[in-house]
DNA sequence: ACATAACGTGCAATCGTTTGCACAACGAGC
DNA sequence: GCTCGTTGTGCAAACGATTGCACGTTATGT
């Protein structure tokens, strides 16, 4: 029986060489002729003085030899931490995103991270099921870009203490960190703008109030309405339901169908004025001549558009890489704060604003 | 000695009941009581079946009322099946991109993979370092949207015996599978378009030969100009060193100072077609009055060009979907042959061509 | 009613690493 | 030359789940 046994298992570890992770820790030793424990100090930066240079140079050759590639896996059930992190967003395929999960990835990447990632559809279901998951795959920390202010899986991963970082939109609630740009700073520059072209009468299509950008921009677009003594209407304030084209298509039908005279719109985001945009040419107008429209963001190719969209422009990757220092940094120093951090937008004056 | 041990164990345990992966199968065991094995069958669906219908209630209950979630790390460890996927791309910047991670990833977690996403920019050391990566973490297998028609890391994975399918781009090397769209079906289209609308003397924009794409689409573009009769002159195809707007410009601008009296060029794909856009503006012409344009994959945003692009649009989710699809069949049924698989293009006429 | 089969559950080994502890061997101090 | 520190390695127990095997129970057939 026995030598049944030890047929089955040579093919087996025949057929395993030949595939998958095939050289471990204990093969290694054994060629050396060392204990698997060795091996392991020597292969761990942290632990390698401890050990005699000799012996440091013959493991080090002997894995180089046997192509030894550590498991982490089983490295993450015994440390409790994978090195990995999970990115949750809306859709990967809006615009917006690539340029912050780039640098999300960068940024991880130079810690030695990875990332999950994962598409939400800012569906609430997909989101608590996509975090099911991660933290399944016991992920060290997660990137949101799916909050809400009100967000309870922003409570759930404070109270469970598990490492979050907010990236884009924020949350209201307290004690958690984020990078996001400064929304409150980018309205006030799209209107100054507008203002000193001579509009005095603008309206804005705002995002959803339950969006921390959306209402930020709002908000901030009455308060400067107001400071800067122009027409402070609050029926040219035209809330939307999603960040979406057809939102602001419908949006920007429903402004100029009601005749209020403004010269301009502020777009709470970029998507927003492209719906803008249609609905103008919709109506038989034209932009900028009739009314001009600012976006948000600088999404990529918006300078393309006819015409050329004056947007506030994010840095979107630096937004992302910065996220991920910020988690890094929870992750690996136990009592590091939870910060908010806001990145500086800035007007790119184009083709879709001109003098009323 | 003892009582301090078990003071450390205590607020340890307590420290990490408030914070990561605490409920294990042995606590839902316990609670039960039944042997952690019997929580581990009721868990998995395969082996629910032998146990008896009033335990199963009880261990799905207890592990309900614990929260307990299944350890994928130590599962992974056990099985050997991480049931994560490595999939590598250039830049997700590129608006390429992102719907075909989209459909991978849907593709994917419709059958309960998770996607593991890694940048490489066209760097081959960035591509077998990601690879290493991957593999350290045990990946079930690769997608690949990196692949050159001359691949090491291809070849390594068919040798090792690592599940892969190619996407978008395929390799030389064969029993490999790929999911991409058909090449020369797409360029006969827009050569035939061209030749409907009278013109003779086409240019071709050609991608690098090293990437399947771009060869196939060469290749395809003198076939079917000679097919067709049209003038077949070497000189009237320019090769770029990389599928970007910078070398469509380059490519286009060359073309041009060379006064080859064509009318009409098929770019090889559209940030080739954009570059060639800014080559015509520059030399003083219009597109499509002095020169006709057609690209290639239907990016999002070229109908929003001045002109709309005139191009070949592909299946992009699909072509992903399809890849994870494929994947996993690659993983869960053993001896599943490899199979190239094609997609079928279509001709989206805009604005880019008119008749010469 | 008895032998036997089928069924349900427990036992223990295992996946590949890490790491606290124990313990040799060595040089140094007296 | 003996003890005491270092220093460098080995030992073995984890981490959390899966799974072949064994065993005790109950149902089945005659």
């Amino acid at each position: 029986m026995e030598t049944f046994r030890e047929a089955f298992w040579g093919t087996f570890r025949e057929t395993k060489l030949s595939s998958r992770s095939r050289v471990t820790i204990r093969d290694v030793a054994e060629r050396v002729g060392v204990h698997p424990s060795t091996v392991s100090r020597v292969l761990n930066p942290a632990t390698r003085g401890r050990i005699t240079s000799e012996i440091v140079a013959r493991v080090n050759e002997a894995a180089a030899e046997l192509g030894y590639r550590p498991n982490q896996t089983a490295r993450g059930l015994r440390t409790n931490r994978t090195h990995a992190i999970g990115v949750l967003i809306p859709d990967i395929t809006n615009p917006l995103f690539p340029p912050i999960i780039r640098g999300i990835e960068d940024g991880l990447a130079a810690q030695g991270y990875t990332a999950i990632l994962g598409n939400t559809d800012n569906i609430a279901t997909r989101e608590t099921e996509a975090v099911a998951t991660m933290r399944a795959r016991q992920v060290d920390g997660l990137i949101l870009a799916t909050a809400r202010r009100d967000d309870p899986i922003v409570a759930e991963c404070i109270a469970d203490g598990l490492p979050l970082v907010l990236v884009n939109r924020t949350a209201d609630t307290d004690g958690v960190s984020s990078i996001v740009n400064d929304d409150a700073l980018g309205i006030a520059l799209a209107v100054r703008h507008l203002k000193s072209l001579g509009h005095t009468r603008i309206a804005h299509i705002a995002g959803p109030r339950s969006l921390s950008t959306g209402e930020a921009r709002r908000r901030s677009f009455l308060d400067v309405v107001k400071a800067e003594n122009l027409d402070a209407d609050e029926t040219l304030v035209f809330e939307t339901t999603a960040f979406s084209e057809d939102e602001g298509l419908r949006a920007c039908a429903g402004l100029i169908a009601k005749n209020l005279k403004f010269t301009a719109i502020v777009a709470a985001n970029d998507l927003i004025a492209l719906g803008a945009y249609e609905a103008i040419a919709d109506a038989g107008l034209t932009c900028p001549d009739d009314i001009s429209v600012t976006g948000f963001n600088d999404m990529p190719f918006v300078d393309r558009l006819t015409p050329p969209l004056t947007t506030v422009r994010i840095p979107h990757y630096e937004l992302g890489r910065e996220a991920a220092r910020r988690l890094v940094e929870l992750i690996e120093t136990p009592d590091s704060p939870a910060r908010a951090t806001m990145l500086r937008p800035e007007l790119i004056i184009r083709g879709s604003t001109k003098a009323a």
